[in-house]
DNA sequence: CTGTTAGCGCATTCAG
DNA sequence: CTGAATGCGCTAACAG
């Protein structure tokens, strides 16, 4: 039934030695050898089992992907991006989307990646035990989000410095009361949120404003999270006249918070995002852009590097640049006062 | 180095076989041996080769997943859903991201999945000769796009009676002077735009409404490309009163070159969509919903079925629901007439 | 219920 | 430059 290296053997004449170095392009068979080869497999349609090439190889051309979402726009543009590189680099991409805590407990027990992959990038940030088993793997290890950490290659931003352009904006606008709505807080590793917060604490201070802990609200990253966050911070007594969210996706739910309590932005109430998501500049959001494709890009082709020169150090902490971006959504505080 | 199946068995004393039908749950193992094994393996931290056991049992446990975008909304929302269901049945997902010429045709010269996945899920629209070799590899196919095909399950929507709605609902409210801003025309095969188009101008045709060609303009399911094919309809010498939009993205791109031409929607231009995109609420976006969760996972779900019950006759064609979400972008023609 | 025996399809020694 | 032999780790008959 299907095509095996046998058959192109007898086919051509040769053994099949032969034709795995033929076709791998390995040295030691002549030109004319090689091309009769490449022609009686490409008649009989021949490929080659990559579980039996594995197996006898070692190598798999295969990477193993991991995030914890995949439909939301940054997880799902970081993977385009990366699966861009790899594929043409004849790897292909095994994908795990670790949205649970079901599917993520039951992928870091049973970790089926093992002697499935050649390297792992992971678009999550894992916890201490997660990342002990990943470097259990033994392959390259590579991540686009958090901090660096011990055997992982990691493509990030400085969230830090990201974050504070943002407020920084806001406070240099006029604003004194500015809010803001954070990413989720529940997974205490998951590092991002909490550097942002960092920021905006440490402007506010450098502006000698008194933090309100009322000003604070969490959005868990959603439209719609950000949606309830945005209310909850109008309900203050004195509600901010700026809002900083940690994703735009976030800022997307305030603005619609806004629209629903008849406040104009940014007339009355000033927004900034975080990411530049593609639809930012449909709606005119003011936000810290990051270079999501860059960054995706850049670690597989970093992984791919490591693959190539075994023996090399790995980078372990690459910084990508971020960049306010000013749009329609930020303007200096009304003088009559918030509301 | 890495623990295998003979290391287990050694380790329990009991012969490979044994230990491969009792990690496997497969009968002919008493319950007090399978239990020891168990304990065995997990100390040992044993996890079966993929390659290993594809290449002795033909079965991959891996289900190929080609989209011709992964970063666009609805192609990641697909995946998301298609994902969870194929590892919550123990299936891994691999992934090929065929967006660009080159990476599609060489998927289907060279055919990398075959002998590697159990089934194929296309999120893409193949011609005739791209079916053929889908076809050639013997698997169950489905897809989640286009019209019924020979060999897959396809698990879509009816783009006529979807695109009709939305356009019926324009002539409704009174409109006269309906755009369109369709898809990607370009790749023939591409049987969505065509079926929206043709309902466009069904519904035009029993409204009594000439079909006027300048009403219509290509914006290639982008957001830019809404936003110019948008610009192009208001330099018509009669612009519309109304525009349907293949997509919700291309109707964010029309939403905001109207922002740019300071005309008001739906004062003076209405706009319908189509998807129902995650953030089409958030900008208040009337729009054609389909359940693209619903898709993903259903496809998949067919998948398994047919893997399940290789013999069952699979089913051609799932029709799934789609219906109108009026919100805050139509409304009657300004009784000033356009502009 | 359990062990023995053969491959699955290929890459890689080692000879020639 | 080429071919013959060996084994990658596992599953699937086949015996017992």
């Amino acid at each position: 039934m299907t095509v095996s290296i046998t058959d192109v053997a007898r086919a051509a004449g040769v053994s099949t030695s032969t034709v795995s170095r033929a076709l791998r392009g390995r040295p030691g068979v002549s030109d004319e050898v090689r091309a009769q080869i490449a022609t009686v497999a490409a008649q009989l349609g021949y490929t080659a089992s990559r579980s039996a090439s594995s197996l006898a190889s070692g190598r798999t051309f295969t990477i193993g992907v991991i995030a914890p979402y995949i439909g939301r726009w940054f997880f799902g543009t970081v993977l385009d991006a990366a699966e861009k590189v790899f594929s043409a680099a004849g790897y292909d991409v095994l994908l795990y989307n670790l949205g649970t805590p079901e599917t993520r407990k039951r992928f870091f027990t049973r970790l089926p990646v093992r002697k499935r992959v050649d390297a792992v990038l992971s678009l999550l940030i894992p916890d201490e035990e997660e990342a002990a088993a990943l470097r259990s793997l033994e392959v390259p290890l590579a991540s686009t989000v958090g901090g660096a950490r011990e055997g992982f290659t990691v493509v990030g931003i400085d969230d830090h410095a990201g974050a504070a352009s943002a407020v920084r904006h806001l406070v240099n606008l006029g604003h004194r009361r500015i809010g803001m709505i954070s990413g989720a807080s529940e997974p205490l590793h998951w590092t991002t949120p909490l550097a942002r917060r960092r920021a905006y604490l440490d402007v506010l201070a450098d502006a000698g404003i008194e933090h309100d802990p009322k000003l604070e609200a969490d959005g868990g990253y959603t439209v719609e999270g950000g949606e309830q966050a945005m209310t909850e911070l109008l309900a203050a007594s004195r509600p901010p006249t700026a809002v900083f969210a940690q994703s735009d996706e976030m800022a997307m739910g305030a603005l619609r918070a806004l629209r629903r309590h008849r406040l104009r932005v940014p007339d009355d109430v000033s927004v900034v995002g975080f990411d530049d998501h593609e639809l930012a500049e449909v709606i005119g959001l003011t936000t810290v852009a990051q270079p999501v494709t860059g960054q995706g890009a850049e670690a597989a082709r970093l992984l791919l590097e490591q693959l190539d020169a075994p023996d090399a150090e790995p980078p372990g902490h690459v910084q990508m640049p971020i960049r306010l971006i000013l749009r329609e959504t930020t303007a200096p505080p009304s003088p009559r006062g918030p509301q």
